[in-house]
DNA sequence: CAAATAACTGAACGTTCGTTTAGTATCCTG
DNA sequence: CAGGATACTAAACGAACGTTCAGTTATTTG
């Protein structure tokens, strides 16, 4: 289970102890006690490196953006994304990367805001291109909206792994897991699923009572 | 701001106190002399009506299980969610509950599979009614899993509901917040958004390449 | 109205937390 | 190989935590 990284700085390593930690007992719940224990240093040597406890945290915060940008970088280099067998290669070294982004959406931290942005500005711009290559229909509303309700159902998957890893009998942190699950999320989207009249209608039902159907954001408060 | 929830039991103003702070701060985060302050009473009294803070925990666990159910139960039985007037006055009482709820569902306790198991349990029966009213469609795979995908993409909306609310410049925990991404959310049941064959055809493909395509659940630990 | 029960408080307890400090080992550099 | 930086530790500090306890006020009950 343990990955092949063990020949590591004791910084690193003290902060990829934290990244294991932070989302299983919640940053106050994790003391610098128990990330020293699992890292087999003295408390002190945490904060030596890392200032303080929120300066580790940051560090972790810092270090999953990077290599969450890395990992899309690459599936997007390699062309990953279209081959199994190198997503599940890099599922695989990046479950505990994976856990922890999970954890920072729920926090409402500014990270949180800043990745969710993230994937907001990337699926808009898949949004705009998918029409070009006829992936994408055209549509009402919004792109920047339409990618910010894509990107919190995905993520919804990804927050919620733990029930769906149970659901599914599979470890849906793994490529596995991915593909397991993948078929019903395409049947989603392809529209297979839903009874395509209906929907519409319904949408447009909808749409009908909106009271200012276009108006950018209000003060509200 | 303040609900009309002024003239209440000592012991359910430090209970409703307690549901807004757990998701604030965390668990660990709030402590019992914050909530005692917030209340108005002392931190002795706390313990005095719930035994521990985990006591206080399961409380407000079990008061919003309740609350769910009952609006849950009160929608179908006042057909409100084909009622936007209901639903505004629902959402309206509700706010502090549905924020409760999607921090419970991201702590993966006990109370987060029980909650995640009744709404799959609930969708899955949906979808085989639905089939006789023609809501849903014919589809493939098990009606279950379909309806743990469903449930997720659904609650990763609510536990991202800050990032949404961000996004669409309105409180995503309210009535209007509801109505104005529920087209988006229709553009994609509907099929509207993605390209059927397109999707359809990935679909596939990734099901050609499950190793075991209907094996039920095997032990990969 | 007296007695009993419940609601409630102030002060203190032992514990654990993040952090500091002073000092020791280890490593690089000229 | 001296010497300065860096890596690292043991011990302790004050603050804040959940909880306890003895005592006081309010409410219910016969």
């Amino acid at each position: 289970m343990r990955s092949v990284t063990e020949d590591l700085t004791t910084r690193a390593r003290i902060r990829d102890v934290a990244i294991e930690r932070f989302p299983k007992d919640g940053f106050v719940g994790t003391t610098v006690r128990a990330i020293a224990k699992d890292a087999g240093v003295s408390p002190a040597l945490v904060l030596h490196h890392f200032g303080s406890k929120e300066g580790l945290h940051r560090a972790c915060d810092e270090y999953v953006v990077h290599m969450t940008m890395e990992m899309k970088r690459e599936a997007v280099e390699t062309g990953a994304y279209r081959n199994p067998g190198a997503i599940a290669a890099t599922y695989q070294l990046a479950e505990p990367t994976l856990r922890y982004l999970a954890w920072t959406l729920g926090t409402g931290s500014e990270t949180a805001a800043r990745i969710f942005g993230d994937f907001v500005a990337e699926v808009t711009a898949q949004l705009v291109e998918g029409k070009e290559h006829g992936l994408i229909n055209e549509y009402h509303g919004d792109p920047r909206k339409q990618a910010a309700v894509l990107v919190a159902m995905q993520l919804g998957g990804l927050m919620l792994h733990d029930q769906l890893t149970r659901a599914f009998g599979v470890d849906m942190l793994t490529a596995e897991g991915l593909m397991a699950s993948a078929p019903y999320t395409l049947q989603i989207f392809s529209g297979e699923l839903f009874n395509r009249e209906i929907m519409a209608q319904t949408k447009q039902t909808i749409e009908q009572l909106q009271p200012t159907p276009d108006t950018e954001q209000r003060a509200t408060k």
